[in-house]
DNA sequence: ACGACCTATCTTGTATACAAGATTGCGAGG
DNA sequence: CCTCGCAATCTTGTATACAAGATAGGTCGT
């Protein structure tokens, strides 16, 4: 990410490169912000877990304030719930919740690939083959770690592609959400994923607006489906659970995405 | 907002009625973070403006902490801008962002309409005419904070009619960024606004899906488009700026939203 | 033994204090 | 007259302290 800064400049004066340089150093906030997100996503902490302030602010070595500043930009973002004189606890989120995250999201990428196949970015098409590529070598290889990394950056990359950073941001934000739910059975499927990856990519250099936005779209929807299907099995097997909603609960999102 | 809660029961445990009654006392950063989104969305304070955390403090009569807290909580909304070290701003969007922030929006009123055309919601429908017809017969009058809480509103309910909340968070946020942007001009073609709301409710009472997303998403992308030409025209008689992406920007969107 | 109340403890909410980065204006030197 | 540099000031970042709300465990009464 970081570029070479510090070359010699022909030009008389040495143009502001990248960001204004002072946001470099981060505040200690945004360092624990980068942490406490890591680590939820990995699933140090697990859904409903307390986040006391002071145990935080001891493990990080810093006050208070900073933890508390983090937990609360996480609560912006969804990966952590805060009730009032409570305390903050990693979200959880109820089958309703992470079907309507998934319908949004499917929504949103569907209109994102739509925007990607119109814009045909030939760079950006360049490093999404490249992302693509390693994605599909490791699918077989199974460090579920590296391959939610490389799913991320995948994403990243499609939604840079859309050119509309106001969608970017709420993709990957609702992305944050359903990997944090999804991350007990995470490498459910890796190449299939990547699978529907490359389809996808297809549509978008064949410049293909509708197959882009309706594989996209389906591409979201099908690993909600999967992990649904899991979930359900699963909560069957342990406490023999009522028919809830799963596969069938999308069905009727997939007719009309795209 | 508020319900009668000392009222006598006659069961025998008095069951948690509504919120769980502690998070009704609101601490202070969350009385501040309502402050202060009134005071800009009413525009006391303009684009751009700094907010200074001593300043702020001092008019509130609290200390920095709360209203740190505060300027990062409307910092994730969007409202605000925050450069490290430097403080925060009321925030101000490009054309560029303002089009992109429009192109969301209208795709996810769509969905949204969609869901609740899909739904029809008898509650729901009741409570949006009540609401329609108010903001029909206010439309006439003019008083912009007035039609600005109605359109507000109405959006809300109709939100709540769709069923999906990570959906209508997302849309509240985005039209309070959109309202941010369009404050200057927010009383341009209100009789309008409620004419398209009037349809958007029928289609939607009518259980026609493809009819209510087409009206929804054409309803922001119109909007949008009256903005973006009374921006330009505006800018034109100030510093004649070159015929920068107006009206026609928003016209690809159109076509394939719903 | 069971339940209600009361207290000890933990945790969050708010305030204040201090350190360090950013900005601005003035003065010295060219 | 302009520019460079320094310093005074303003503002944010972080830490610490204290107040008040929530929780849990024990004790007393029945």
């Amino acid at each position: 990410m970081s570029e070479a800064i510090a070359g010699r400049q022909e030009e008389g004066v040495l143009e502001a490169e990248g960001p204004p340089l002072g946001e470099l150093h981060a505040p200690l906030r945004d360092l624990v912000v980068d942490r406490l997100r890591a680590d939820i996503l990995s699933g140090r902490y697990k859904s409903g877990e307390r986040l006391v302030e002071d145990r935080l602010a001891e493990d990080f070595k810093v006050s208070r304030n900073p933890v508390r500043e983090a937990i609360r930009a996480l609560a912006a973002e969804g990966l952590v719930a805060v009730a009032p004189r409570r305390g903050a606890t990693v979200a959880g989120f109820s089958t309703a919740e992470t079907r309507e995250m998934i319908e949004v999201r499917a929504t949103l990428e569907a209109m994102n690939a739509r925007l990607a196949a119109r814009r045909r970015d030939p760079g950006m098409i360049a490093t999404l083959m490249e992302c693509l590529n390693e994605g599909q070598r490791r699918a077989g290889e199974g460090d579920p770690a590296e391959l939610v990394r490389l799913n991320a950056h995948f994403h990243d990359l499609l939604a840079a592609a859309g050119h509309n950073r106001i969608l970017g941001d709420l993709m990957r934000q609702l992305r944050e959400r359903t990997n944090l739910v999804f991350a007990p059975r995470s490498a459910n499927g890796a190449a299939q994923t990547w699978e529907e990856h490359r389809a996808i990519l297809e549509a978008v250099i064949a410049g293909d607006e509708e197959l882009a936005a309706l594989l996209a779209s389906r591409h979201v929807l099908q690993a909600g489906e999967r992990h649904l299907e899991a979930a359900q099995t699963e909560a069957a097997a342990g406490g023999e659970a009522g028919p809830t909603a799963s596969a069938v609960t999308l069905e009727a999102a997939k007719a009309r995405s795209p």
